[in-house]
DNA sequence: GTCTATAATTAGATAGAC
DNA sequence: GTCTATCTAATTATAGAC
């Protein structure tokens, strides 16, 4: 140890100020990612300033450029940190929720999304302020997360459907019906608050899972 | 007449021209209000800018501050403007279908309230940016517009619900699922398009509004 | 890697001619 | 009422010292 330190003095603190400054850094990347999940939800894309992010995670401005190349590819880095942290939550919740059949598979799923999605407000402000106007961002979104959930969740309901265990109902209509039945308590949870309820307690999400469940798949069949 | 253009002709003319010229003004007052709404669903209040709105109302930026005191005026001037049609457009859809009993009465209400909304998209995409966040424009938002739909929608299922009407969900749960099932696809329709899907067409939005009722009210009852 | 300083644009709002 | 010109402040991004 004290040859080592001895035998090369110089390159031994500088591996250790050199994992410093790395731990630092990731630390500074992580923090950027979490702030900016926060003001893009918040104020939009446009609406979101850099500097905001910037301040939230407790570092300055140019930090954003230096390691993300710009504010655009920070919101792509963040949006894709948060379906990842998506996929991870919904199946924390489906791990708790053992199912025997398709239906009971599905009813599963339904609550464990409507979990997941109010543990991740920020995903849907994102995705409902992204999915309202076309542009390239909304592309890229589409194609890298949207697409391959829309067509799993159309794909079980297209063969439970032509089974008869659920409601005849166009796919394309149970998907947007779906996702905004779960989701806008959440994403309005502000507003919900101010209509005097809040709509973040586990109380209100439980019901809210099984009364989707109910919505969706009947209450027994 | 000609005695009219004769006896007081630089008044007369100083009348028609001043006439004109009130024309004009509302005019551009209704032309900034219509380009307000669009920009303000697809960019958000911050991500909106004065100059794009001028710019798809054909006038000039500075006609925002002299005909509203402010980009915030402009902002209220055009939801209220906006949730006065969403009344319109609803009670035009509701005459067209008449109902007999309470459970007819609420199917007529949702399938009105859902062709409605897809008529009127900026509305909750406005509403879905402004609810992300708790605000002063949120505030107003409730007080004014929000709270007493709220009430009546939520007192009309607490009646059904004692009833045995529909089904047994809390009357904010139910809320929240239904607004959200109803306004997502026509709040992301640019998303639904990139999907494959134009939920935008008549076809889906009667599949969709029929399935909406069968959901909330179920299939007969 | 992190900081300060700043360049280059663009924002909302105002002044004043017509 | 409508226009051009402009003010002040805020935006994203970059330069360069440490």
């Amino acid at each position: 140890m004290s040859s080592t330190t001895t035998t090369r003095p110089a390159t031994s603190t500088g591996a250790t100020a050199n994992r410093r400054r790395q731990a630092r850094a990731t630390a500074t990347r992580t923090a950027l990612l979490d702030a900016a999940l926060v003001e893009f939800a918040a104020h939009g894309f446009e609406g979101a300033s850099t500097r905001a992010i910037a301040e939230r995670a407790g570092t300055h401005q140019p930090q954003i450029n230096y390691h993300f190349d710009s504010k655009e590819a920070l919101w792509r880095a963040a949006v894709d940190h948060l379906f990842a942290r998506l996929d991870v939550t919904v199946r924390r919740h489906l791990d708790a929720l053992p199912a025997n059949n398709d239906r009971e598979r599905l009813a599963s799923e339904i609550r464990a999304f409507t979990r997941a999605v109010a543990e991740l407000p920020e995903l849907n402000r994102i995705m409902v302020q992204e999915a309202t106007i076309d542009s390239d961002r909304l592309r890229w979104i589409v194609e890298q997360h949207t697409r391959p959930r829309f067509e799993r969740l159309t794909a079980t309901w297209r063969r439970l459907r032509r089974a008869g265990t659920v409601p005849d109902i166009d796919e394309v209509v149970l998907y947007y019906s779906l996702v905004g039945a779960a989701s806008l308590a959440y994403v309005n949870a502000p507003e919900a608050r101010l209509l005097s309820h809040d709509t973040m307690s586990k109380s209100f999400i439980d019901a809210h899972a099984d009364a989707l469940v109910i919505l969706f798949l009947g209450s027994d069949r």
